[in-house]
DNA sequence: TGACAAATAAGAATTACTACTGTTTAATAA
DNA sequence: TTATTAAACAGTAGTAATTCTTATTTGTCA
């Protein structure tokens, strides 16, 4: 398991090694670096921002081995996307305060009455300065058919 | 205000032309069955869906328009985006537990521990068959850095 | 060590989206 | 109602993010 951020330490790194194996995938050091710098980077950065960063320590890696790998390590569930609705565009005509349904088979978006959650509530004071001005929950899981589809499998 | 989904009320419709109106817009054909096309849709379509409904009404109309008269409607706030992260693929190596915290300016993603948000409680149940897989709360704001900017202008 | 499967670099291809250009249309004012 | 003008439209070219393809290199396991 991952801490929630910065230089991965000794126990982690081997967790990488260990779930790559299991995973049945090559370590190399591409892998590694890459790993790393995500780690490293507080932000959750883009791939172009990796691939920078990734480049100080191997010149020589390729735009399409961060892309590739970064999917890989998704797949493994090594690493998790911030926002699964990346990809496109997704519009709304409800204006009103409302939540999302989404499902990640078929990327479906339900709506959930604003009033169909308790309201978020912080336990603790954000950081410094931060200035909200919404909230979103957002629920991941299968709809209807695609839980159906996925049961014959 | 927008209703939940579904086609648009006569009421609705109205609002829809008069919100146009007060932000300077032209009442266009195709922004109506644009706007209809949305509201129709359950599921919050992606440009390109609403795009081929939208054609069956006028077969001329072309992508770019449909993509115009959508951010046209963003910026004025008769649209949302559903994800305003979408654009571009962000990692997670953080794999536990824990909601984001989204700076609207610089796009910049911070890790807000899951301890410091009250669980999500639903107050009422999901719709038939849909298989909660996990929760993420986002909150969308200013960070410091960027409040501090706005604040300047 | 050697054979083979998997991973890499490089660049072409695809997808989602934006910008440009000439033509048409809606809004306002006579 | 019609003339004027700014905005919107259709069509097309261009750009950015991402995936695919191919030849070469590297890790893995016998």
């Amino acid at each position: 398991m991952a801490t929630a951020a910065g230089q991965p330490s000794e126990v982690e790194l081997q967790a990488f090694r260990d779930r790559c194996r299991a995973a049945g995938l090559a370590l190399t050091h591409q892998r590694e670096v890459i790993y790393r710098a995500v780690c490293a980077m507080r932000n959750h950065p883009a791939p172009e921002a990796i691939y920078e960063r990734v480049k100080a320590e191997i010149p020589s890696i390729s735009l399409g081995t961060v892309y590739k790998n970064l999917k890989t390590f998704l797949d493994t569930g090594l690493l998790r996307e911030v926002s699964p609705m990346h990809g496109s565009l997704r519009v709304d005509a409800n204006t009103m305060e409302h939540h999302h349904l989404i499902c990640t088979g078929c990327r479906s978006v339900f709506d959930l009455g604003a009033d169909d959650l308790e309201p978020a509530r912080l336990r603790s004071p954000l950081p410094e300065g931060f200035v909200l001005q919404r909230c979103a929950v957002e629920l991941y899981g299968l709809c209807a058919s695609c839980a159906a589809q996925s049961d014959q499998s």
